[in-house]
RNA sequence: GCCGGCGUGGCGCAAUUGGUAGCGCACUCGACUUGUAAUCGAGCGGUUAGGGGUUCGAGUCCCCUCGCCGGCUCCA
């Protein structure tokens, strides 16, 4: 046998190997536990893999993103096994990796019980231990139509692997050009236990996940559409240890704690009466006192932006969303509409833009008047399919920050940088600093318009984005009916991605409104038109702030402020002195005269996750003081009254979190 | 809209094989007056989401409706 020469990259590193023809990624890298897979000349491969001269190899270790993809696709096919052992009759669907798990979809005759499911783990756990090898084998797409004869599914992804090429759903398991299938092979006898058309690749051994578990199952449409079958979803998640696992377990946890929904129960923010209807919330008075604190910001800074404030109705004639187009794209998101005035169709308002546009319309426009910024914010109503209502990120009543800006065409690259600026601006005022930005494209079989005025607008809005310093994320095919959008895309503070503002060009509504101002030569131009919601709306934009924060909002948004907690009943007066100064000042303040004992009080407001405790006994009373005690704990005694609402309102006012 | 799960006082939970609803928190009243996360006692509060059925008897079993949860689809 002769020699080969192989390069080996790790990161920058790279090192030649002169090997035997046939060695494999895995005799390469023997010895090194984590690696799990090879990348070979940029692609994925198996361990087993042999290696051929002048190829450069990279070990994927499994505590990669790669590396756990890998495990997790593994782990799908190992549940699959599993679900086959135990249901001989369900046909596989897919099974890919996804964000920190996997999942599987099968055809089964009745869906899967909690108590599956634990069977489900249970049967995983022990092909996992007995070590099957996952082995590679290369078909055509006859034989594979063969074998796979009882998988009508699998049948289906091969046609399209042929017909259609790299069909993105179905590229985990087809891939392009060859087909594969996986053979899961008992370790000691050899014999085939399972397999499945799969493009791979695995880990060497089942033995090689070394931490798992089967987390719920759900419905799921087959590839994807509505017009097909359901197949019931079991998903799951695998990592590259035991302690990564836990990790992820109490992520979960965490988040549950942070739900929005949980929050708005237990500091009395908001609920949704049943009385009133799925999707509709009510905002209580602490949970009043956020939104008030959040709009006023907004408005003040608006203001001082160059926005101009409007009002509109919350129904109307059909008319304005005929117009618009919004009737033929999303009727059925809107409210039925209502007979009146001898058969007048009135509507609910999905969207605010078509009736700031008949403000802009309401009398001549002058160039001089531009860039006009129309401003609002403007509750709309949606009928929300009732099974994606979702507390308060998916509801049937919201109000938008929505504003529209008219230009004309040479001011459009200026206005949509500034908007931009302004937009990034507020959002890290209310606490969030990590965004990417994304430039959604026209969508396919639904747009109006013509391709330059899409391509005109997708650039400069890819020009104005270029221009933050943010990295910009492609999202073809995303945009809305009339118009190309960027959307800004905050990480809040347990890593997780949320889509706040969004930003589009829009060439179609001034022309179906026949929107108009005089230009300086004279002639009548064609404004256009930027739609921008900031906050998106603003009771998504409260549940991402209460989620982000965990509850313990900054103390410029905190609902109430500070509490003040009298050591005995004497003491309570002082307090109210107190609480009176910081009130005066516009401190949002509360002094607990309840006849609790102070350490209960001291729980309450902890539970609360007030910023701010004032604590007065004789110690403080008689040195004109108070002590104070902050959430995390710590106190800080003895401070004179004066220099504590001094603290308070500074803290607040840089609107900075302690 | 589709599939599955769930629905017990304001909130969190309990109630052996169907036998007639209980606890904690909150709330009200009383006692206590205390220096940094729960004082003690008493009390109020439920046609077990709503409707129908099976049964001598239903919170427990069956059907329908409503709502919530997890997904899918959708998201101007």
């Amino acid at each position: 046998m002769s020699d080969v020469r192989v390069t080996v990259q790790r990161g920058q590193q790279a090192e030649e190997r002169v090997v035997r023809a046939g060695t494999t990624a895995a005799e390469l890298f023997d010895g090194e536990r984590s690696v799990i897979a090879a990348r070979v000349g940029g692609r994925q491969r198996d361990l087993a893999h042999p290696l051929a001269a002048g190829d450069v190899v990279e070990p994927i270790t499994v505590d990669s993103p790669d590396g756990r993809a890998i495990v997790r696709h593994s782990c799908a096919h190992v549940v699959a096994q599993a679900v086959q052992d135990l249901f001989p009759k369900a046909k596989l669907g897919i099974g890919p990796p996804i964000q920190d798990g996997f999942y599987y979809d099968f055809d089964v005759e009745r869906p899967f019980t909690p108590e599956d499911l634990k069977a489900v783990e249970k049967r995983a756990q022990e092909i996992i231990k007995s070590g099957q090898r996952f082995s590679r084998r290369v078909v055509t797409d006859d034989e594979a139509r063969a074998e796979l004869a009882d998988e009508p599914y699998k049948i289906e992804l091969i046609g399209l692997k042929s017909s259609a090429g790299d069909d993105a759903e179905a590229s985990v398991e087809v891939g392009a050009g060859e087909l594969t299938i996986y053979d899961n092979l008992d370790p000691k006898s050899g014999e085939l236990c399972w397999k499945d058309l799969c493009r791979g690749p695995h880990v060497p051994t089942t033995r090689h996940i070394p931490a798992f578990a089967v987390q719920r199952s759900a419905a799921a449409y087959w590839r994807g559409s509505e017009r097909n079958p359901q197949l019931q979803r079991i998903y799951g998640t695998a990592w590259e240890s035991r302690e990564a696992l836990k990790e992820y377990q109490h992520r979960l946890a965490e988040a549950e704690k942070r739900d929005h929904r949980r929050l708005g129960a237990e500091l009395d923010l908001f609920s949704f009466p049943t009385e009133i209807g799925p999707g509709l919330a009510v905002f209580h008075p602490k949970g009043g006192a956020i939104r008030t604190v959040m709009e006023d910001y907004s408005r003040r800074r608006h203001i001082e932006a160059g926005y101009e404030f409007v009002n509109t109705p919350h129904i109307t004639k059909s008319d304005l969303y005929e117009i618009s187009g919004h009737l033929d794209w999303f009727a059925d998101g809107m409210y039925p509409p209502m007979q009146l005035d001898g058969g007048a169709d009135y509507y609910l308002k999905p969207m605010n833009c078509p009736m700031h546009i008949l403000i802009f319309r309401s009398r001549g426009r002058s160039y001089r008047e531009l860039p006009l910024r129309l401003f609002e914010f403007g509750t709309v109503y949606r009928y929300e399919k009732s099974g994606v209502v979702h507390g308060l990120t998916r509801v049937r009543g919201l109000t938008q920050d929505d504003a529209h800006l008219f230009c004309a065409r040479e001011q459009l690259p200026e206005e949509l940088d500034s908007v931009l600026k302004f937009v990034l601006g507020l959002l890290r005022d209310y606490g969030l600093e990590d965004f990417y930005l994304e430039l959604s494209t026209r969508p396919e079989g639904k747009a109006i318009g013509s391709d330059e005025e899409w391509a005109e607008a997708t650039e400069l809005l890819r020009e104005a984005a270029s221009k933050q310093d943010l990295e910009l994320v492609m999202d073809e095919g995303g945009g809305a009916f009339y118009g190309p959008k960027i959307s800004v895309q905050a990480k809040d503070a347990i890593g997780r991605t949320w889509q706040l503002s969004t930003i589009q060009v829009d060439f179609q509504l001034p022309q179906r409104f026949d929107m108009t101002y005089q230009a300086a030569d004279g002639t009548r131009q064609r404004p256009f038109m930027i739609h921008r919601a900031l906050f998106g709306t603003i009771e998504r934009f409260f549940a991402i702030l209460l989620e982000h924060y965990a509850g313990a909002l900054p103390p410029w948004l905190a609902p109430v402020q500070v509490v003040g907690i009298p050591i005995t009943d004497e003491h309570v007066p002082y307090l109210a002195d107190v609480a009176a100064k910081l009130r005066e000042r516009g401190i949002r303040v509360e002094v607990d005269s309840s006849d609790d004992r102070m350490q209960k009080k001291i729980r309450t407001a902890q539970k609360q996750k007030v910023p701010f405790m004032l604590l007065a006994g004789d110690e403080d009373v008689s040195k004109g003081a108070v002590s104070f005690r902050f959430r995390d704990g710590t106190q800080r005694n003895g401070v004179p009254v004066d220099e504590a609402v001094a603290e308070i309102l500074d803290v607040v006012e840089r609107r900075v979190q302690v």
